[in-house]
DNA sequence: GTGAAAGCGCTAACAA
DNA sequence: TTGTTAGCGCTTTCAC
């Protein structure tokens, strides 16, 4: 059923029921019901391929995902972002199109969707430091939005970001509280900007107690269960051993509670881990110490906030970049650890 | 830039230059080598949507993504499958069209992908017993691919699916060949198709050996790392106590792996854990035994799989359905628990 | 309040 | 081998 099979089938002009459909005020009450009502009968939705083309605006968001060989499958984070920015969008009747490309062909996979068309804005993933895609998107003229920051890039682009140095830096200094003093860092890869973050923090926390920041103690890896236990298990075999983990993903935070329990320490009371978690409810026993940056919710708000940057960009071009940066949940568990206290 | 700026910079008309563009036989050597030359200088893509609409086909795979209240936010393996799907369509030209919905809306979804003709065709993803989306997309014609199977629904449509019956099955047989027999089954939900399936296998193996099942040993809930430690700290709880957990997720036996461990009993030594991984490299110390069902890799796979085949229903319509079981690598490691012994 | 007609940018018959 | 022309299904001026 088209519009013009609906029209005739009504005796009224496709422009009649086409405004009639996109509740333009000149039309008639009594018109408007008849054409409501017969475009539910029969099923009638009009061509998205017509009306972009006839609108100019696509009705769609771009994400590109980059899929690297050396890195990450996927982001684990990922889906819930999108889950995020999906719900927004069928809000507002937008369409998701997502681009799964190898790094190397990302360049191309933005500049083909505006020459294409085929979407109003875009949505980056995964900044590294000075991305060159901020420069590239900048010059293609798309509205877009980042989640999380490309380094220290100063220029005018929108973006949403957790404060991972700041949460990460209180975590630290809990940890320096309670009389920690060989506390190692597992992080992720280095070039992904929340990393190095995540880093100054951490070394801004032990510079501000005068406590040497140890290499041997620090390291930056895809974050997988197996990257994370191995590197644990060499620092707990280290003659100076850490006394804590600082963990960057939940994730590696299981492989770090393997290492540990393997060498016959106990959690909580050997060492303690700080880490992130969804659910507090089970931690309370002294087993680890949560620590909210990036929990699936947040993750998810952060998707929706993303995806209504975009549409409002693309509502109103002139509108100044939004710039955002989301101090974090850091809720810490009480510990039976080395100088435990209860800390929120 | 559009066709008919360049073909005019080119002194040529719309067509020769959309022809030599599309790589029809019939433009001559020379002309297809000035078109192409012009159209990268100034980096012209033809614009999908007028495209779409003249060809009538819009070059993008739907892909539902219910997003329910009740369950697990997003389905953990969904990344690796649209990584998957990703490649094959990014090869093939074509674009993913994401719809995240809540579950009540998703025949909604369906109806409105084909009747907006955004999509060439569909995905559908985490199918149920029965589900009626099957009748639904059959109802409205477009092509579509099944990632598992919707119960015993034997109508002809297309699937690509793991052998999860048979999987478990082994995996049960395994434990049982070990000497156990109180094993617990850590499941998902039930509802669910794959989770079913994985129940059927394992009470066969049990059945043929005469072996009791066990309600008190049986769980079925949405599978994160806090259902499965506190089901197997329940069971390991119980007078009668499993010797062995059969866990049907890498993050469920995560959680089982914690209660086990807080019980004071030893992984390998007390108790046997089978479950999946994608590494096996760290397993082989006794630690837990693993068995491959759905794998990062294998789940990439199988979205390879579908996107390729429901390109192919789009470009020949009167193709027979796909039906795809696949066996699983079943790799089992070695245990070191009661009555251990290698099994390949 | 309604309709006629032009046009969005492309592809594909049909002509030449 | 190339060009002319007519749509694809919609929105949107402009005229009534």
């Amino acid at each position: 059923m088209n519009l013009k099979e609906l029209s005739s089938l009504l005796g009224l002009s496709q422009t009649t029921v086409s405004r009639a459909l996109n509740g333009y005020p000149e039309v008639s009450e009594a018109t408007r019901q008849k054409v409501m009502a017969a475009a539910k009968k029969y099923n009638y939705a009009p061509s998205s391929r017509a009306r972009s083309l006839a609108t100019g605006r696509s009705m769609a968001i771009g994400h590109v995902i980059p899929i690297s060989s050396k890195h990450e499958m996927v982001n684990p984070i990922f889906a819930d972002f999108i889950a995020g920015a999906g719900e927004t969008y069928s809000r507002s009747g937008y369409d998701m199109l997502l681009s799964v490309v190898n790094d190397e062909d990302e360049e191309a996979a933005y500049r083909e969707m505006a020459t294409k068309g085929s979407v109003d804005g875009i949505i980056v993933h995964g900044p590294r430091e000075n991305d060159p895609r901020i420069e590239l998107l900048m010059e293609i003229g798309l509205p877009f939005v980042v989640h999380g920051r490309a380094g220290n890039d100063t220029r005018p682009y929108s973006w949403v970001d957790i404060n991972n140095g700041h949460s990460f830096r209180r975590a630290t200094d809990f940890l320096l509280d309670l009389g920690h003093r060989r506390i190692a860092l597992i992080n992720g890869i280095e070039s992904m900007d929340f990393a190095r973050r995540r880093r100054l923090g951490y070394e801004a926390a032990l510079a501000a107690r005068n406590v040497r920041p140890r290499p041997e103690l620090m390291s930056a890896q895809e974050m997988t269960e197996q990257n994370a236990y191995r590197s644990a298990r060499e620092m707990l075999a280290l003659p100076e051993a850490p006394t804590a983990f600082l963990v960057s993903s939940y994730i590696s935070a299981i492989g770090v509670r393997r290492a540990v329990s393997q060498a016959g320490l106990k959690i909580g009371k050997d060492v303690s881990i700080v880490t992130h978690d969804d659910d507090l409810s089970y931690l309370r026993n002294g087993d680890e110490i949560p620590m909210f940056t990036a929990t699936k919710s947040s993750v998810r708000a952060a998707g929706r906030r993303c995806a209504e940057i975009v549409l409002d960009h693309i509502a109103n071009p002139d509108l100044p970049p939004v710039q955002e940066l989301w101090e974090t949940d850091l809720t810490l568990g009480l510990s039976t650890g080395p100088a435990a206290k209860e800390f929120t």
